[in-house]
DNA sequence: GCTGGCGTTCTCGTGGACGTGAAGGTCTAG
DNA sequence: CTAGACCTTCACGTCCACGAGAACGCCAGC
């Protein structure tokens, strides 16, 4: 299929396409008047970089799930360096969280106190 | 004092200092010579800034707080626009918070399946 | 008067993931 | 034969909060 229809049927702009193949994620072969010609590994692979950039990878934490799913392997967490990044990827979201639970309190406690005396609108 | 001052005093680059008063947040006396000049209470407001953006306020949103102090108002939070975007903030962290802790499931449950059979490596 | 350490403005660079033209080639239907 | 719907490659723009450097002015002490 061409960019047009694998763009369509992910849900993702041409330009992201043409973007991640410039980064090397998802090269694309060429048909004769060089249009690129995209299958449904292709799709495959296009799914997956979505997926993880929706749980918040960058997209090149995604090249080693990436390489794991075109070695071959079931799912892109089959490999060692790919299960690396994502270990790497939870103690990141760990930490997140930790600290916005701080800021939410802090922020919960500013709203909660009444708004102090003045002089003038309060 | 002038900006290197402020600068060394507040913990922050005089670029910053340069940038808030690009922005209008930070506005800043002039001597006869062109130098920038600063007081207490330019410290004090500098100090709201830095607490909020600590907090992820983007720098557009402290505008309503520094607003609040310069009104003779005791703290930031003691008027109506500032207490608004603050509560819009502590939405926009707890809707962050939820997402992240899916994700953070997510992302668990991956590593915690086993790794599927195939053929190859594993 | 000269050095050194301040200050000034101006302007371009950074990172991430693309958006948005511009200028043109290719293919299909009418 | 031509419209129009695709496709191609540049290459600059966006958002945000500054960093970095150039080229210059101001002022203190020696």
């Amino acid at each position: 299929m061409r960019i047009g229809e694998l763009s369509e049927r992910a849900g993702v702009s041409t330009r992201t396409l043409r973007h991640y193949e410039e980064l090397g994620l998802l090269p694309a072969r060429r048909r004769a008047n060089g249009y690129r010609e995209y299958d449904e590994a292709d799709l495959r692979l296009l799914a997956e970089i979505r997926d993880l950039v929706e749980l918040g990878f960058a997209l090149e934490e995604t090249r080693p799930f990436l390489d794991c799913l075109r070695a071959g392997h079931p799912t892109g967490t089959s490999c060692p360096d790919a299960r690396a990044v994502q270990l790497r990827k939870l103690a990141e979201v760990d930490d997140l969280i930790d600290r916005l639970r701080a800021v939410r309190a802090e922020l919960a406690d500013q709203l909660d106190a009444p708004a102090p005396r003045c002089h003038l609108t309060c």
